[in-house]
DNA sequence: CACCTGACATAAT
DNA sequence: AATTATGCCAGGT
């Protein structure tokens, strides 16, 4: 196992990106790529996925496209996932059952 | 260098 | 509305 692989500039345009997202709203994958206009949805969740900067980049302020969390929570809601659902509210996004407000995605 | 995988998206059925 | 199929693109093997 490589101990602290090189990260990527692709990947590292991700997390720059997340971090600009406002508190209380959230983008999707796609949408995050489009804005950077390079790669997509897909490579975009790989690199939050593989995310070295954990609180530094909130993911969990990237969901997917049809307004559902995606991966972190949206999988299995265990104690510790269901916690960041949580934390998505405290940051002030609005969850309508098992999908996010529109109004807080950009 | 070729094939496979994956925290997605969109269209078609 | 739900499921299936295809496209997308970077990373890993």
């Amino acid at each position: 196992m490589k101990t602290s692989r090189p990260i990527t500039p692709y990947a590292f345009s991700v997390y720059e990106w997340v971090q600009k997202i406002p508190r209380g709203k959230v983008t999707t994958y796609g949408a995050l790529a489009r804005q950077m206009g390079e790669g997509s949805a897909r490579s975009a969740g790989q690199a939050l996925k593989r995310n070295p900067f954990a609180p530094e980049v909130p993911c969990h302020r990237v969901i997917a496209g049809n307004r559902t969390l995606g991966g972190f929570n949206g999988q299995r809601e265990g104690k510790e996932l269901l916690r960041k659902r949580r934390l998505l509210e405290s940051e002030g996004v609005v969850f309508e059952g098992k999908t996010v407000a529109k109004d807080c995605v950009i």
